[in-house]
DNA sequence: ATGAAAGCGCTAACAT
DNA sequence: ATGTTAGCGCTTTCAT
């Protein structure tokens, strides 16, 4: 590929009057100009964005960490993140956590290596702690969906224990007694948090917290029918189900229309959203919404005005909505 | 951030030795390793990546082009890529064609800027000639999900045409006469073609092809449903339908049920697959396998073997197969 | 086993 | 308005 000297050469001038015409720097005479387009043209130049790095001590590039890729939770994300670093001319590079601290340390150690000037973290595995050390450097970095102690001018959170209290409550008001739950893995704090939601709800409506009412699940579809299942295996009685997520729900629903439990007459239905699954269910299903592009949005927009030194003016934490159907 | 430099001065040796070091080439005395270790640790030291492409002329970089990111279908591709670029220590760029031909464009100059080894394209608004213009440059690249006389070498391709005659042809041998089809829209090649694999099926079964029983649709949820409306508000008759993706589908099946058609008595149905949407609904809806997971597997290994100058053994043709429900 | 020196493609003072 | 020069952080011959 063409290098910049080959331009200069062809034009028959210095590579720097190459480089102030293609950043427009100044001013030049119309026929050097001209030569050295001609030049370009021909040779099919395009700058080394790598070069221009070196030379400029700035990388133009910035990170994207999140655990997986498949299942749409993700793609909401970076359609976001790369929305707004396409307005800035950055490029995105992308790295995927693998469900472990490891995996996410590694994938720092990459967006490090190639200086990104940021990157925006949807870190499940590593610690509070560690994270804190790592804000000690100097690159910035923001954390998508995660509130960690001291560095709340980092965080982009939701809170979720709220909104699974919301979406319980919801059922609560509904007349519902016996509401049987199907949580998530609890080495996951947002699940921990969404369960602990539906205790709240229960406990302060004066409603009993029947154990067996409470099946722990993979996030998984098939885990929902599972859990559904094992719900009534057990002999659990129950007019109602919050599902701690959308792919669970979807198992749920999937063994009720199997054994024709009516819904939402014999059992009535909530979830927790991530990616509007449940919205081509019939019959209709409620979720709890959890805002993730416009929190993508915002961590993104938080971690250029970092990069840029500026204020930033969105939000910083997303309140839970009820979507009722 | 502590450069090459730093550590061989903190460590008393000159740069080239660290640099070996680091690398692993060649030997060195037991303390001079030791002490060149030490002064990275305590510098915290991360070789800049971007100076080492420069000074290797090699950037260890791979594109991937995509027309957007949400959805799923995206992540689908984005998974295998992304593990097997792991595997190898390259880094991904991604971006995003934004529905155009200028948008592709752009995105493979970012792909050229950045020096990339190679990249995947699932372009879908380029023209043939323009990828074979392309094709004369030296970067190479993998086409996935798209044939290109010329670049058959770089192709990944599906039977969409076949694909969708399979699913078609199931329906017909259930009996079905009447089969309605909601299609893509025809600006998209594989639109084209899963629609001629429907007249295909019909016509070659003999059957009268009746123009009112197909519905083009956007490949969007509501756009399924609108279709479905359509075909009963025009009063055509249908005791079959067959929906080009899964979103529509989708869509068709949230009629059904709010009309209480029944499923698959009143109307069978069968979809063409992407990221397995359908695999939840209830009652089980039969889809025509798309196997994108497999083919952006197969993409990227294709170009890494470009790459490297190595030969390929995975398939570039993949063939239909029918998920009956 | 290690140092010296040149160079990767570009930018950015500093000259003229 | 344009040329000169010195790097940016690293690798890679070539010496020693």
């Amino acid at each position: 590929m063409a290098s910049i000297q080959d331009v200069a050469s062809l034009a028959g001038v210095h590579r720097s009057t190459v480089s102030r015409i293609i950043n427009g720097e100044g001013k030049f005479r119309s026929d050097t100009r001209r030569k050295v387009e001609q030049a370009m043209a021909t040779l099919n130049y395009r700058p080394s964005a790598i070069a221009r790095s070196l030379a400029t001590a700035s990388s133009n590039m910035t990170g994207l960490l999140v655990t997986y890729y498949t299942g749409g939770f993700f793609g909401e994300m970076m359609e976001q993140v790369q929305n707004e670093l396409d307005l800035h001319k950055k490029f995105l590079i992308t790295a995927q956590g693998h469900h472990s601290a490891d995996g996410e340390r590694e994938a720092i150690d990459r967006f490090h290596a190639l200086r990104c000037e940021g990157y925006v973290l949807n870190s499940r595995y590593l610690s509070d702690d560690e994270l804190r050390e790592l804000a000690a450097e100097s690159t910035p970095f923001v954390l998508l969906d995660r509130l960690v102690e001291g560095l709340e001018d980092r965080c982009i959170t939701f809170d979720h224990t709220l909104a699974a209290k919301m979406a319980v409550q919801h059922l609560i008001q509904q007349g519902h007694r016996n509401i049987a739950c199907i949580s998530g893995p609890m080495d996951r704090i947002s699940s921990q948090q969404r369960y602990q939601g539906y205790l709240l709800a229960m406990q302060e409506a004066g409603l009993p917290v029947n154990p067996g009412l409470t099946v722990f699940g993979d996030y998984k579809r098939e885990s929902g029918y599972q859990a559904v299942r094992e719900l009534y295996q057990t002999g659990m009685t129950f007019s109602a189900l919050f599902s701690c997520n959308e792919e669970m729900m979807l198992g749920a629903v999937l063994y009720f229309h199997e054994h024709a439990i009516d819904i939402p007459r014999q059992v009535a239905l909530i979830s927790f959203d991530s990616v509007d699954l449940c919205q081509g269910l019939y019959p209709p299903v409620s979720e709890v919404y959890f805002p993730l592009s416009e929190m993508a949005q915002s961590a993104v927009k938080l971690l250029i005005s970092k990069i840029n030194d500026t204020s930033f003016w969105g939000p910083q934490h997303f309140a839970p909505q009820l979507r009722l159907r």
